[in-house]
Order: structure tokens, then C-alpha cells, then sequence
DNA sequence: CGTTGGATTGGCT
DNA sequence: GCCAATCCAACGC
């Protein structure tokens, strides 16, 4: 609780667009402890911070540029600093923070914020009312619906590695950053090991089709 | 505690 | 058609 109300002293550091116009994986851990915030169309401001993030990146066969532009990931490859938003499994939405320089497509996954109810990619648009019509908004923006601010900074020491939560390629690269021990980093709930890809996924899909077909 | 399957829409080959 | 940057319930041990 104390993690999310200090917010770092009254001398705001102003946010730029070279901040987000790195490498991605460079980005990414720096974002931890950043306040993203919320207006709601009645008005109410919600404010947390960033506890958990995961990169992706041009040559990274899990991102959704990998095989270049489309109408879905088109802001991916536009100038830095910009949400990108997009829908998945059927009912979930999932918040992205646009990174590299112009016409270089990247972005980092939010999956927590250090509030309740938003320890995971899909539970905290959910919690936040956020979908795809804010997709391409402004993070510099102060007054747009969604931005992002200098929060509280964290070192090394206090951010934890690990390979990415739900991908069945690219697995081996160890791009998904949290804050250690941050209790509302995703999938803390039964503290389950994600060890569980879907191995035969395509193996699967198949069985399934062949029992349907056979009904 | 670990593992599996269902829900449910739309993007992309 | 296939299946996904998810989540949750329901199993099995």
C-alpha cells in the first residue's frame, strides 16, 4: 500500500518522447513504478503504478509486428510514446506502451498495476474500462483519457526477470519485468509455476476438430 | 499443488 | 479455419 502512494516529491520530472523512443527492452523495466492514469468518461481519476511489463520487438516472432504492418499493429510502428490496444481471446483487452523511434515498431505489455484487481494484462483494462477506443492515445498527453507519469524509480535490486507468461514461441527470452515480491504481480494467486505451455497446442487443436467433425 | 479445458471474438494466412 | 501477449473453474493426486 505504501507502494503506491509515494509519489516522487513535488519537483515533477517532465516525461518525454525520447524516453520512449529507446530499445524496447531497455524501456520496459524503467516503466516499472511509473504512475499510469486513468480518467473515466464520468470523470473519475484512477491512479497506480506499474508493477509488471513484458517487451516485444520487431524480430521477436511473439509480437504481433513481427511479420509487419497491419491495421491491428499499425501504431506499433508509428512514433513512440502511444497506447496500443488490442483485443484478445475473444473478451479481454490488452494495454501496450508504443517504444523505438519512428517507423521502428515495439512496445511493452502493462500486465499489473499495484492496485487490486489489476494484477494481469487483461484483468486490469477490464478494471480500468480501457478498450480499444483508446487505442493511439497520447501517454504525454495530461489530458487525455490515459497518460503516464514519473513515479517512484526502481534499481536493479528491485526488479525481477523472468521469460514471458503465456506465449508458446520466443519463450526463451527472459523479457517480462516486475517488481520483486510486489503482491500484485500476475498469476500470485495460487503461486502457480508457469511451466505449463500448451506443448502439442496445434496437436490439440486438431484432436478437437477431429471430434466435432466426427459428430 | 499441478494441469487441463472452456469461453468467445476477430485478426490473419 | 486456426488459434491467440487471458482468465477462471474444475479436475487429479
Amino acid at each position: 500500500m505504501l507502494d503506491y502512494l509515494v509519489v516522487k516529491g513535488t519537483t515533477k520530472e517532465k516525461l518525454t518522447r525520447e524516453f520512449f523512443a529507446r530499445p524496447t527492452v531497455e524501456v520496459a523495466p524503467d516503466l516499472l513504478g511509473m504512475i499510469l492514469v486513468r480518467t473515466l468518461p464520468g470523470g473519475e481519476v484512477l491512479r497506480a503504478p506499474i508493477v509488471e511489463v513484458e517487451a516485444y520487438t520487431q524480430d521477436d516472432p511473439a509480437c504481433h509486428a513481427y511479420r509487419g504492418v497491419t491495421e491491428r499493429c499499425r501504431i506499433m510502428f508509428g512514433p513512440p510514446g502511444f497506447a496500443y490496444v488490442y483485443f484478445i481471446y475473444g473478451m479481454y483487452f490488452c494495454l501496450n506502451v508504443v517504444t523505438e523511434v519512428d517507423g521502428t515498431p515495439g512496445a511493452v505489455l502493462i500486465r499489473a498495476l499495484g492496485t487490486e484487481g489489476c494484477d494481469g494484462p487483461g484483468k486490469l483494462c477490464r478494471q480500468w474500462d480501457i478498450d480499444r477506443s483508446l487505442n493511439g492515445t497520447d501517454f504525454l498527453d495530461c489530458n487525455a483519457p490515459l497518460h503516464l507519469e514519473f513515479g517512484t524509480k526502481y534499481g536493479a535490486e528491485h526488479i525481477s526477470i523472468s521469460e514471458r507468461i503465456g506465449l508458446n514461441v520466443a519463450t526463451e527470452r527472459q523479457w517480462r519485468f516486475f517488481l520483486t515480491d510486489h503482491p500484485h504481480v500476475s498469476g500470485k494467486k495460487s503461486s502457480r509455476k508457469q511451466a505449463s505451455k500448451r506443448r502439442v497446442a496445434k496437436g490439440v487443436s486438431q484432436v478437437k476438430t477431429a471430434r466435432l467433425k466426427t459428430k
